[in-house]
DNA sequence: ATGAAAGCGCTAACAC
DNA sequence: GTGTTAGCGCTTTCAT
């Protein structure tokens, strides 16, 4: 492949204007030989060589985003933070754990391998080392909706236990009193969060807390036939009159199952998911949901990437964002 | 950030030395040197610059997708690549054009840049000139989906013609008759054949062609307000019984509004689309579906891919997958 | 078993 | 306006 090298034969310039001129600098140098250069580049199939032109100058333009899994919601935050961060000249590349520690480490690897600008991350239950020695290595990240209690780190995420609680606080002020939930067997703050604001809740309408209607299922992965017992065994035995579903993994498997059951929705039973999706409205009865404020938190974690990047953060910074809007449909 | 020459100087090896254990090369090396150079890297937080050895090396191990739309399509194809040709020690990195055509030339101008060992893509349609370049820089790369006729390239693609004309058969068999579908401003290959497979699929059967029964929409973007319009008069007005979604990206403005129409599906609207979801099974009723190959389209895309950069591959390979099946649900 | 040195392609400080 | 040169961090050939 074509270097600079070869334009300088090829024109009878030197590296350095080639370099120059290629580099969009071209101010003082001399039109025809901008011209001859520009030429040569389009003859030569000229590509510029970012592995050569980054260890040079010390960095890429890359910002990697490290997510647990590949779902619409992590896709769509990564859009928004590409379209902020295009701006100032950022390319954002996205990859997905798939909820492994191992992966989840070695992608970070990776990136830092390739000396990437800035990273964001979330990280699976087991990081917590890595993200400790992350700081010590002085790479610009941002958190994002997962974090480790004691690890100072920048963060942005969602205020899980205020989402929850209203979530769980609207069930009840519709006449629910039998709410059941998942709880998931994961140390991620973001979930104790959320099973945190769904017994305050619960607690704060004067409704003791119930293990028989939050039983616990693994977060990483939904099994459907696993899911479907327990929910009936919710309804019919513990009598739930709702179900606050916290992750959309588990939601798809669960109303799967309600409908097979045929239970009444939302008479006999309300559905309320966490997250939102494009197809609940389309399902009938169509999904209560929330709906999170994902450009703040895509703008947020640009800002702080890049104020990071430039060197101009004093201390590390910590941003919860607002509970999150109810969009209601006919499930509850 | 601590470099090799760091570790070098830390133990007193040189660099030589500490590049050899680095890369696992150590067999010939003392044990005690070993030990020192692994705890060195440890105490000074040592991380490998890709770039650096890259550039030395002249490739990288990375393979870059690019895809026309970051949808669950794209996004589990990528997945199934990345889990075979792992093996091989390659890593894939995933990016999406949303149907641009200067981003997703952007965006194979970055892998190239970074010298990527490969790419796989489902390029946007003004990209026919760019492929051809590509060809010339002598990279490997696979097309996945979308082609361009004249250009020599690899391509692994689905049968669409074959799946369309199948979907459309099936329709008829079924006993529709004034089978709808939608015809998009598009010069890709794939739709056409897709489009083509459906007037195949009538003629056979000795319907004639209704334009009135495919009218034309935009393929980049789904219009809910005009879709709407358009499945109304398509039913109320020239008496559609079925219709064949072609993509999901109209297929989910389009179900949302034949339900709010109020149509009886499938009793006075039967429909079907090209490509599943997860979410079809759960709305009521459930929608009849076809399913891809995928398995087989990625294997096959890290088998070229893999001769291409080996330098096996004499001539270019087109391999077209046989029809989809159809996962028949309660819509049809 | 270990080291010296060249060079991958590029940028930037400096010289002319 | 243009050229010379050093060096980014690493691998690899060739010595020792």
């Amino acid at each position: 492949m074509a270097t600079i090298k070869d334009i300088a034969q090829y024109t009878g310039l030197s590296i350095t204007t080639v370099s120059i001129v290629l580099n969009g600098k071209g101010a003082r140098i001399s039109k025809e030989a901008i011209k001859r250069i520009e030429e040569a580049k389009k003859i030569l199939n000229y590509e510029p060589n970012m592995l050569a032109s980054s260890l040079r100058k010390g960095s890429t333009n890359i910002i990697g985003i490290v997510v647990s899994d590949l779902h619409p919601y992590f896709i769509r935050l990564a859009q928004l933070i590409e379209r902020d961060i295009a701006q100032y000249g950022y390319q954002v590349l996205i990859v997905g754990s798939d909820e492994s520690d191992e992966k989840c480490e070695a992608m970070i690897d990776n990136f830092i391998n390739f000396r990437v600008a800035g990273m964001v991350l979330a990280v699976t239950s087991g990081l917590k080392q890595r993200i400790v020695r992350l700081n010590k290595q002085r790479i610009p990240f941002v958190m994002i909706d997962r974090y480790f209690k004691g690890v100072t780190a920048n963060v942005v995420l969602l205020d899980n236990f205020r989402s929850a609680y209203n979530a769980v606080d609207f069930l009840i002020k519709k006449g629910r009193t039998r709410i059941a939930t998942f709880h998931y067997d994961t140390q991620m703050h973001h979930m104790q969060d959320r099973m945190d604001g769904y017994k305050a809740a619960l607690k704060d309408n004067g409704i003791r807390f119930n293990k028989k209607l939050a039983p616990t299922i693994s977060f990483s992965e939904a099994n459907a036939i696993e899911i479907n017992g327990m929910i009936k065994e919710m309804v019919e035995v513990y009598g739930a009159d709702a179900i606050f579903f916290q992750t959309n993994r588990a939601a798809l498997p669960g109303i799967d199952a309600i409908f097979n059951l045929h239970y009444k929705v939302p008479e006999q039973l309300a559905i309320l998911c966490f997250h939102d999706n494009d197809f609940f409205k389309l399902v009938k009865p169509s999904i209560t949901a929330q709906c999170q404020p994902l450009e703040e938190l895509a703008k947020e974690c640009v800002n702080i990437l890049l104020s990071e990047i430039k060197g101009e953060l004093k201390s590390k910074v910590r941003r919860v964002f607002p509970a999150t809007i109810l969009n209601e449909r006919d499930s509850t």
